[in-house]
DNA sequence: ATCGACTTTCAGAAAAAAGTGAAAAATGGA
DNA sequence: TCCATTTTTCACTTTTTTCTGAAAGTCGAT
């Protein structure tokens, strides 16, 4: 066990796992190890401390101690204790659902409410100096009104619980089967 | 206007959309430069060519080549020609739900099949070797469920032309204000 | 107050990503 | 075909991001 590379044997599939949830997090904007080290927790099902994050991923300790504390800060990984420990031990939030409000809330606060705020300065300022073609505005003002649909949607996502918010998502994937004018390529 | 930087005039709002579109497109996997790109086209809703973009972004023909073609590459943009010019032309799609559609194919296309493929792939392996604790496995088939549900989202919002798409989207936002569980944070 | 167990911070190192520019390739007209 | 023009490629440079590790900080127990 010294190697764990040598086989591809029990440990291999958690590790898949990870690499792919840290590939997928990188593409996302997140860094590959804090997505990584989120993947670990989540895959684990329990609480680890920092020491067996470094271990398991082969990462330093300022590395770990970074990673969760942003996990922490995103609200999809929870500080745990145990009792007679004085270490602090982290778990990810057990509910897909969860997990996934924790980062829809995340990104519409780091994302699109800026961007929407910025939008709409710039079109408020294009307005009121008379500034630019209607065309320019026009597309200005579809790009706004995209944004805050998104806006919308995200808060009403953002109001319903997990377990409600499951079922909405399933019932709105079964029930949008409305025939389309153009079939998808 | 030799210094475009001198006063914030006519052409700062466009500026700044190109600066907060950018900024949006990198936290989203794709390039700054890239995003700018298409911000640019999106923008001045008529066709550039090379040089105008390189000019108006400052950046060197090769990063705008390489900027333009992947562009095309993901559908955003498309090719355009003048008669009796020899250069050409590229052109953003001009509506923000084309737009949406072409960015929804393409990231689903690499990012949510790739993980889907994966993760079902790992399980397959987990389940034949009777490796991992069952809780494990619950884990990784809540993570697949997510997954699928995002890919049969996506492939019916592809199959629906810009127009249904929009409002489709709207009838959505309007009609999800059934009251939820927990008060949105 | 001091100790020891544990955590956080942060300057610099390392790695990864993005950008440049000039050479090579492609294109289209004469 | 040949040439002038335009586009693409890619080895190299620059910039940005991420990671490390050791020093500084925290905190509870004694």
């Amino acid at each position: 066990m010294t190697n764990p590379r040598s086989k591809p044997s029990l440990t291999s599939a958690q590790d898949r796992f990870i690499a792919t949830w840290g590939q997928m997090g990188s593409t996302w904007g997140i860094s590959r190890t804090m997505a990584e080290v989120h993947a670990l927790l989540f895959i684990s099902g329990r609480a680890l401390c920092t020491d067996d994050v470094m271990e398991r991923l082969e990462i330093s300790r300022g590395n770990a101690s970074m990673s969760l504390r942003a996990l922490v800060d995103w609200g999809v990984v929870h500080r745990a204790h145990k009792r007679g420990d004085r270490k602090e031990y982290f778990e990810a939030a057990g509910d897909v659902w969860t997990m996934l409000q924790a980062i829809l809330r995340e990104r519409m606060k780091r994302e699109i409410h800026p961007a929407l705020a910025s939008l709409a300065e710039i079109r408020d300022e294009t307005r009121t100096t008379g500034e630019g073609v209607d065309e320019h505005n026009q597309r200005l003002d579809d790009m706004i009104a995209l944004l805050r649909l998104f806006d919308e949607m995200g808060s009403k996502l953002l109001a319903l619980d997990a377990q409600v918010m499951k079922e909405t998502a399933e019932t709105l994937v079964g029930g949008m089967d409305f025939q389309s004018g153009s079939p998808a390529s």
